[in-house]
DNA sequence: CCGCGCCGTCAGGATCGCGTCAAAACCGCA
DNA sequence: TGCGGTTTTGACGCGATCCTGACGGCGCGG
């Protein structure tokens, strides 16, 4: 499911967003200033953000400047101004698109699904097997293989490898986890994530009480090493 | 030099815009209609693609198309219709922008750096690592690498070393950096930041003592050097 | 020269987060 | 309804992490 990071301060608009996002089957964070803007991001690595310039905190290209230290998301810009200057630098900042109110649904639902679509070409592995020294996971076949016997694992297991795997290398958060698998409702449960670590580790770490694969980055989240 | 290829029927706009960006050390390329635009793009590969819709000879969203059936170099498209299912229509083709004229050349410009910008990061450069000379931070995957060995950091000394690194060269606040990373009710409480920057300087400094890259400005706060 | 403010250093004790285990609750299916 | 597999929940011990207070160094102005 697609995330995507709507900020906006106005309450219409954000819920006007969210409702016509949820129905088409994106999974929606919001924020109404700049800083949880960049906290929610930082948390929950959305694929998109839809960014209303003219917060309360934060200029907006200071957001933008704050996104675009660490990550490539694109970046949709929503804004009352229709001044040249405004979209100038706003675009030049590091947005992508650049969207003046009132605008039309239609037209920025294709905007979003063109900036969701040019940030995921290419990023599709050739080969979605990836190997480790003890075990192998088949992203599209869903199977994992060790010493050439398939292991058996719960849809839940298979939900928390699956994400790991996928970012492998990158420390995924205990809330992005939990949220991935059990769903938005979910955040704090963090002990769901220790018994199926454990599990997982039973059936893939060659030394499961010393693992090499499924990394704990205490108090921050998981970390999946090849 | 970054070819542009400009596709349009009408020779104002073609002359227009031919001029403005060779002025700004784009190599332009044109083209009046559909099939020799598709031509001329398998022939010169352009790093980004202005397309008119409404040309004499093929549908824009054709042109799209054959576009996309072999690049996925960024189209940004030049209309005069203002409706919106025409905006959809073209982006959903494989669009990655949609201006509609007249439109403001300054604007067009950003857009179009925009466009060439994001084609060009992720390929080499994707990684949005910080490196000094000592050690390398990896913003994503949150991970911390000196003389080829991962450095273990706790999460208040990542959440530390996370606002400084964004915002690197800049001075941070040590109100900031205590509401950034501890909560917005901390404020004063600089002796959290004396003991952290310690353990991060014992951690990444080569020489503890006398720190090159977390700097201390007495009286204000922190700053991160490359 | 001395006092003051700010910073760096250190170490101990309180607290937090994790791994582990096992029991209870839940679910699909016969 | 009973059963096997799966998920949720609770409790415990242990190590890592965080907070705290004390001490000394340094620069600056009185």
């Amino acid at each position: 499911m697609t995330r995507v990071l709507v900020v906006d301060d106005d309450a219409q608009i954000l819920r006007a967003l969210r409702i016509n996002l949820a129905a088409r089957g994106y999974q929606v964070l919001t924020a109404v200033d700049g800083a949880s803007a960049l906290r929610v991001a930082a948390d929950d690595h959305p694929e998109v953000v839809v960014l209303d310039l003219g917060l309360p905190d934060l200029e907006g290209t200071d957001v933008i400047a704050g996104l675009r230290g660490w990550t490539q998301v694109p970046i949709i810009v929503l804004s009352a101004r229709t001044d040249s200057t405004d979209k100038v630098d706003a675009l030049d900042a590091g947005a992508d698109d650049y969207v003046t109110k009132p605008f039309g649904m239609a037209e920025l639902l294709a905007r979003l699904r063109a900036a969701v679509r040019r940030s995921t070409v290419g990023q599709v592995d050739g080969e979605p097997v990836v190997s480790t020294a003890t075990f192998t996971v088949d992203l599209a076949a869903k199977k994992v293989v060790r010493d050439n016997a398939e292991v058996h694992l719960t849809p839940t297991e298979w939900g928390i490898l699956e994400q790991l795997v996928r970012n492998h290398g990158k420390l995924v958060g205990q809330r992005q986890l939990l949220q991935e698998v059990w769903g938005p409702a979910y955040g704090k449960e963090t002990n769901y994530l220790r018994v199926y670590l454990a599990q997982l580790r039973r059936k893939l770490e060659p030394d499961p009480a010393r693992p090499r694969h499924l990394i704990t980055e205490p108090g921050m989240g998981y970390r999946f090493e090849l």
